[in-house]
DNA sequence: AACAACTTCTCTACGATGTAGACTGTAGCC
DNA sequence: GGCTACAGTCTACATCGTAGAGAAGTTGTT
């Protein structure tokens, strides 16, 4: 009676706000970057904002929405426009500004590459849906047609996530142990398989995911250019 | 007594043989590609197998490695070997392998593109690695230098997965009602925000997807090409 | 045939998870 | 005040992965 009315803040730093669907995004989001997308559960995520599991499915209808909504957070980060008049300038910055995301937010990067699986296109949510919609803008401003802009953002999103899943796998360990570890595991495959692998065990160990990137884009841009000075369209006058 | 010693077959199909790891792992598999991964849980495939769940343990030590041992199964239909001189031929034929191994598996992609993510390179299965040597191999005897195979393998592989996951998202719902869904769900999007995606609908509703495959290879070959006829490693004499 | 050593498979049990459904508080409005 | 709508909570349940002890089956030795 005479103590405070509020039980013991014990663990809770945040007074007891009102909820709402940004809140638990991005505490969900926190959480994932910290520990992991297991670490993710209802009951957990419940305990990190000190509120019960089940007030959570007002802001997201079950687990699945849940992650979806994380994913959709995570890309809102990327900022697409720009006026820089030369597309293959743009595109290489989309790509290292995309990189630096999944890098910034590993653990999130399995989601993005696998949520959408379960969804069809046009039923995304539209913070997904964005960077195509302005990616195909960017491109047809350039001179492509609308048709052959989807398939140069297909083939430019398509080697842009196959970089990230990449360079993602290579570097799980940390740094120091890393070359140590490295070797260790690839002194595990028989030489007699795997001569080029373990021949390569130095070069493996020192990747430089942004210059690997610029390669990649070197290549795909260079076909690209080539592309578009074609008459490629029939309808293009 | 005089009963049959069995005691009854029921819905189990084969009689009781003895387990193996291959015959857990096909039995996952088939699990996986029919009902998806959320069905692939240790209860259920014992079930399938007439087993106590229990007794899967014996062949993998957790559900994570049963997955390991899917993915494994799966890259291992990919044969690499041939001994056409055409490098670029050759990687075409893979691309489309891998491309049409995706599609007979679509449900096991998500595992071939995300559970690497938690194992070191050199820890992971042979089987997983094995494709990464044999394309080591193939650019090299093509002339690269062991250094830059491994940059044009990154590339070639990282696109690759790109387009899988591309396609693979394109092409949930069953292609009768496809057109219409697509138009439906492209429909919810506000026209103010995606004026190109709504535009692009028809070309959305029919996606051939070797032939993107091919543009893209298209593409990434010729970047490749012209990169091999440079003296591009300085040890190279 | 009899035993022993082993591997394989089963049983029971536990803690954790997602979430349904009924309930309790609380905020705004008349 | 009383009323309505919504936010948050409580309890409960089916299902999951898997630990640990034991039963059943297989194989080798004598």
């Amino acid at each position: 009676m005479s103590s405070n009315e509020n039980p013991v803040p014990t663990v809770v730093p945040v007074k007891k706000k009102r909820l709402n669907r940004e809140l638990v995004l991005s505490a969900a989001l926190v959480l994932v970057d910290s520990e992991g997308l297991d670490a993710l559960t209802m009951r957990r995520l419940g305990q990190e904002l000190g509120r019960d599991p089940m007030s959570l499915y007002r802001y997201a209808a079950n687990r699945a929405a849940l992650l979806d909504g994380v994913s959709e957070l995570v890309l809102n980060e990327l900022a697409i426009f720009s006026d820089d008049p030369d597309w293959r300038a743009q595109l290489r910055r989309i790509a290292h500004d995309l990189r630096r995301l999944a890098l910034r937010h590993p653990n999130v990067v399995p989601l993005l590459v696998t949520r959408p699986l379960s969804t069809p296109l046009g039923l995304r949510p539209l913070g997904t849906l964005r960077p195509l919609e302005q990616i195909l803008s960017l491109l047809i401003d350039a001179g492509f047609t609308a048709d052959s802009a989807l398939h140069v953002y297909r083939a430019y999103y398509g080697y842009l996530y196959g970089h990230i899943l990449n360079e993602l796998q290579e570097f799980i360990v940390d740094p120091d142990e890393n070359e140590a570890l490295l070797r260790l595991g690839l002194h595990r495959l028989p030489p007699k398989d795997f001569p080029r692998l373990r021949a390569l065990a130095p070069v493996l160990a020192d990747y430089d995911g942004a210059a690997e990137l610029d390669q990649g884009l070197d290549i795909l841009l260079a076909g690209l250019a080539a592309r578009l000075s074609l008459p490629e369209a029939p309808i293009q006058p």
